[in-house]
Parts: C-alpha cells; sequence; structure tokens
DNA sequence: GATGAATGAGCATTCATTCAT
DNA sequence: AATGAATGAATGCTCATTCAT
C-alpha cells in the first residue's frame, strides 16, 4: 500500500513542522500536544498514533535538526582542504544555518534546556559533537605546525560557547538583527584565540 | 516591632535558600510550591506573603545571584590596575563562583532558560551585563594600545559564552570533575582570541 | 483550630457519602471523579486533596463498609453464649446489614471484584475474615461436641459463599423483593450442612 | 467458497482464544481490543469484522463457556439415576471444569463481574441456570422422600454460592492449591445442608 | 502574619470504534 | 475480508493561586 504510506508519512512530516512552529513560538512546556493537533490538522490520537509521548515528538525535532546541521556542516568541510578551513567552514555553516532557521535554532539552543531534566544528556552529547568536530580539525591544525600546540577539546568549547551565546542574544532580542553580520569578526576573534597567526586571518590586511 | 521583622527577614531568606535547593533540585517546572513550602518549613500561604508568585521567587533568586556575581567581580576587578587584568579577573572570579556553587550556577545557567519565556529578557539582561563589563575593560585595552582596535562588544559574548559553555559542560557531566582546572588554558585562548600579545600571556613563557 | 478541622472531616465524610452513591450506581469504571465531586459539592482539587487518588477513595469505602459489618457482627456475637449460636449471629447480622444498605452491599460484592486487580487481595482478604470469623465459632461447636468434627475452614467459605450468592442474585433482581425473608431458610440450611441437630434447628419442630 | 469460510471460522475461533487469554490476564477493563488483535495475530479492523464491539466479543466467550459447562454437567447427570447422584455430578464436574481451566474460571467467576452494568444481568441468568439445575434434581429426591421438603430454590443458589466461593478463594490465592481435593468435604457439607442422610453421604462411614 | 483547605483550569494520554483503501 | 491510520470523547491527576479563619 504504497499510497496509504505516503500519506502516512506526509502527515508524520507535517506534525513534525507543526511541532516546530508551535514549540518554538510558546517554548515546550506551554505548548499543548492540542495546539500541535490542530496546527497539523490531525486529532491527537492521530497525533499519539505518530509519536508515543509528548517528549519523543520533541527529541525527534531535535534529532532532525542535528542531523541537518551536522550534513550541513560535514559538507561544508568536504569542501575546504586547510585544516583551519575546515573548523572555519564547520563555524561558518552552523551559523548561517541558525541564521536562516531561526525556528529551529530557538528550539535547539532555548527550548531543549527549557525541556527539562530528561534532555540535558541529549543536549550535551549534542554539544560534545560539535565540539569534537571542531576539535578533530584544530588537532590537524597543530599537526601541520599551524598553530601551537594547545587544548584543543577546551578550544571546541570555546568555538561552540561563544557561537551559541552570539546565535542566542539574536534569539531573545527583538527587533532581531543580521546575524550573519557578525560572522567575520567571530570568525577573527576564534582564528585568533587558538593561535592563527594575524596575516592568515586577514589575508588583505583589513583589521576590522 | 524590630523582632518580628528580623523574624521575617529571617523566614524570607530561609525561602529563598530552601527555593534555591529545590528549583536546581528538580528544575523549574517540576518544583512545586508546595515542596518549596515543606523545605522552607513554612506554609503555602507563608510563601505567598513573601512572594507575589512562583516566577518571581525564581526572579528574586537570580537577581540575588547576579548581586553576588556582580560583587566578587567588581571586588576583584578593584584589584587591579591594568585593563587586561581586570577582565581577567572578572573571567577568574565568574568561574571560580560557579564551581564553588554548583547549584547556583545550575540555576543561573540552566533552569533560567527553562523557566519559559518570562525570563528570557531577564537572562539576556545579565549575559548583556557581563559581556558589557568584559568589554569596557577591554575598550581600556584598546585605548592604551595593548590589544588592536576590534569589535569588543562581540568578544564581550564571546568571552562570556565561552565561560558559560564551559560550566554548562561541567554542570552535566556526570560526576563533575575540577571546574576550576580549565582556568588556565580559557584565559589564555579568550586573551589570545582579543590579540593580547603571547608574551604578557604566558610571562614565564610557560607555554602549555 | 477545631473548627476548621471540624469543617474538614465533614468534607472528607461528604466525600464518602458522594463516592457511594456515584460508585453504585456507576460502578467503579464508569464513575469519574468529577461525578464524585459534583455530587459532593468539592471542587477536583478537593477531592485530591482529601484522597490521593480514585483507588484510595474506593478503597476507604470499602474498608469502613468493613468496619461497619465487623462491628456490628461483633457486636451481635457477643450477645449469645452458645458457639452455634454466635455462628448465626454472624450470618443474620451480615444479611440484615446488607438488606438495609442495598447500596453499599453492591459496592461490596460487586463492584470490588468490577474494580480490578488491584481489589482483588483485598476482598480475599474480607472473605477470608468473614469466613474465618464463623470458623472460630463452629470451631467451638466441635469442641462443645456440638457438631460433628469436619473442615470448618470449607465450612466458613460455604457460609460466606451461600450468604453472598443470595444476596447478589437479591442485589441484581429487578426489582428486589425482601431479603431478609430468606434468612430462616438460609439458616437451616447452613446449620444442617455443619451437622448441627435437626432439632436444634427447629426448636417447636416448624419444619419449613 | 468453503475454504475462505473455513478460514473465516478459524480467524474467528483464534480471536476467541485470543481474548480468553487476554481478558484473563489483564482483566476487562485493562484489556485492549489492540492486545487481542495483535495476540489473535489480525489486525484490528478483522476483529471488528467479526465481532462488533468488546461487550459482544466478551459475551461470546461467555456464552461459549456456559455451553461447555452446560453440556459437561448434563452428561455427567445423564450417566447417574438416583437425583442425589445426579445433583452431586452437577457439583462435581463444575468444580472440575474450573479446576482445570483456571483462565475461564478466572473470566467466568471474576471478569464477568468486572466488565461492567451490561454483563450483570447476563451472570444473573447463568446463575439461575445453575441453581435451577441443582434445583431441579433436589426437588426429584424430595418427591422421591430422600430428602425432607424443603426450599430448594434457596439450596440451589446456596450450592452455587458455595461452590463460586471455594473456587474463587482458590482463583485469588497465590499460589493456587489443588482446587479438586476441596471436593469431598464440600460435598459432604452441601448434601448434609439438604438433608441427605449421613449413611449415604459417607457410604463405608468415612467421617472426615 | 500564618495556615492549609479549597479551587479549577489545564493537560497528557488512552482506547473503542470507524472507514478509506 | 482485511488492514491500520485516524478519530475524538473521556478521564485521572497536577499545581499555582486564593482566602476564610
Amino acid at each position: 500500500m504504497p499510497i496509504e504510506q505516503d500519506r502516512s508519512q506526509f502527515r508524520h512530516e507535517r506534525i513534525l513542522e507543526a511541532a516546530t512552529r508551535i514549540f518554538s513560538q510558546k517554548g515546550y512546556h506551554d505548548a499543548a500536544m492540542d495546539d500541535i493537533a490542530v496546527e497539523s490538522r490531525t486529532s491527537k490520537g492521530g497525533l499519539y498514533f505518530h509519536f508515543p509521548n509528548k517528549q519523543t515528538l520533541f527529541l525527534a525535532l531535535l534529532d532532525q535538526m542535528m542531523g541537518l546541521l551536522r550534513a550541513r556542516a560535514e559538507a561544508a568541510i568536504a569542501e575546504e582542504i586547510d585544516p583551519i578551513r575546515k573548523a572555519e567552514a564547520a563555524l561558518r555553516v552552523v551559523l548561517q544555518t541558525f541564521a536562516s532557521h531561526r525556528t529551529l535554532a530557538q528550539l535547539f539552543l532555548v527550548e531543549a534546556l527549557a525541556a527539562g531534566r530528561e534532555f540535558h544528556e541529549r543536549m550535551a552529547a549534542s554539544h560534545r559533537a560539535f565540539g569534537a568536530l571542531i576539535q578533530s580539525h584544530l588537532d590537524d591544525a597543530v599537526r601541520q605546525g599551524v598553530i601551537p600546540p594547545q587544548d584543543t577539546a577546551l578550544a571546541g568549547q570555546v568555538w561552540f560557547g561563544a557561537l551559541n551565546e552570539v546565535v542566542t542574544t539574536w534569539l531573545l532580542s527583538e527587533p532581531p538583527g543580521p546575524l550573519e553580520e557578525q560572522y567575520p569578526a567571530l570568525r577573527a576573534l576564534l582564528l585568533r584565540s587558538v593561535g592563527v597567526p594575524t596575516a592568515r586571518i586577514f589575508p588583505a590586511g583589513e583589521e576590522s
């Protein structure tokens, strides 16, 4: 019954979209399953047919988003050869993705913590994953002698924390300004933080 | 009736302490006013006499904590003359304070977001305040020519974001390791990020 | 605050009465906590203040009823000296109590099983208790040589089972006839079952 | 299409068997139609094709069981000539059947009440039927002068009630002991209850 | 000031039943 | 005949907040 399957899958996705909207509008706790049912033009029973409970539905959203970020980041990284440029690419892509998906960013950076204890471990894992990604390329850079030996694990955390803060500030500011404009300065700060020579940071000498 | 006033104030504080424990144990949403009433050996009515509602009680906690952080930071800053050392002092003190008050850190960095929309603006303000503190000293450093001109507002955000991430990771890790050991490396990264000369970062040449 | 206590206790009892009515009207499962709240002129929250959940409320009812039966039976038994007469008294009193409290009987004999697994053990205990009561007096009778040695535990069960069946049939019959008229014949059957001589059963020789 | 008919009938039976298992495992209310569908390797739609609703499905089970009991009892009764022995046979067979089909007994004696109001009349009818069966043979016995004239309708009820209690106690006891061992003592009690001479009850004089 | 009983809106979840395919 | 996705009414329970005493 491919037709039925398609329809079911379509509804599945419609629910995910609706949930994204509702959760990021109202926050995890204030979002009622009823709201999501209405928004996805489904019945409450239909919702529960596709997702066993509210928590799982929210987790599905986070996982979906992690997948998106990871895929984009990996694609961008693959296009670069130089390890520093790889790390830069990861930073840039995540910033861009958040910039163009404010709703998702809201979910990922704010609501995920707000959703309660159960999600903390999951979030910690996401943060670790991003940190590890940066770290691996910084390690390459160290190996190649581009930057001095250092605590690259911490550097990964610092990069993600900085990104996180910039995006969160943007999320909580009303009205939101252009997030992407922050990228060059952020890039400069973070590159400098790991000891990338100034010459490499400002190729044409355009110190801000 | 100064005695009664004392008693009232004493109870006020007992409630705050109890609330701190309960909120950081259970999280904002899962903490019931009942729990706090019991923990503070008061009645529910008593609670509501001192605080008009749950939100306000939680806000009082955040404000108290902000006050503590601010006081400590300002004291530490006042002891330094050099602007870079002032900025460093702020960073160090906040890290130390969180390290020695895990419960407060939990509340401030995790639960505050979890508490819902109503707190977002407040949190944004806290973040801005810390960022501005760092920024002001970095601006002095720029003025003195110690570091190059740059987007010091962003730098302030980056410093706080980095700190935030490091502490949060520590909060969510089981079992928690020693947070303060991270300080030297974090300091180095952040000083370097704003262009402090390596010679100043590692005075005796002890590159890690 | 004895006044408040009184009021609270009064409400407690009003809830129990309302619950008795609703449960025996609709049965355990079809009785909604809402129904009971309305019937007891309370709010749902008020209900839950007095009883932590539906099950506990129902159990309180059963316990209350067990207490009533036990008290009446013991009082009646205490008035008799002869062990056979004591056993008879228990039988008679329980029959009478059920006859005059149809609602309670419904709850005790029908709904208690219908309420589900969780109550089975409790019901089994009630049955055992009644059986043991009969048994103890039959044992006395055996000891005194009034009736032959026999499996008095089983006899206790038989007596209660017989009573149970007669009452249940009456409960389920529409319209209900006079239950107490059944007593003499039931008494005769049960006395004969344990070997009480016919002469003692029909003192004046009034065989039915 | 006899083959299809067979298949349908086969499925019909598979559903009944599955329902028996599920209902007696979980009880009427906690048994979900979904559970039964899975257990019978059918779909929910399939279930509803064979039985219009949950109630009807459960009734079908009860009817099936009543039929089994009736058939066995009648067969056993037919083998006896003496009316007392006929009544005894009915008693013995029902006890044996319950003893060897614990699941069915559970359904018949416990869950049937738990299933709610709608089943009460049906159950009453079953009880009446068994009572009437006993009664008819006791009436014969009275007519033949084997036992004294008495309220045989009540006696039928007493016999069934006693049996019911013994079996139910066994059902609710953990772990279940051997039910059939109770038969001789139960028989003696019940025969004596209707006035069967002791000599007939213990042919070889083996008073327990 | 303090108490704690009472309120009631709110919500996640279940499940018998339906029906398009 | 059979499937299983969808429906939606029903319900037990929670908890911030109020208020008579």
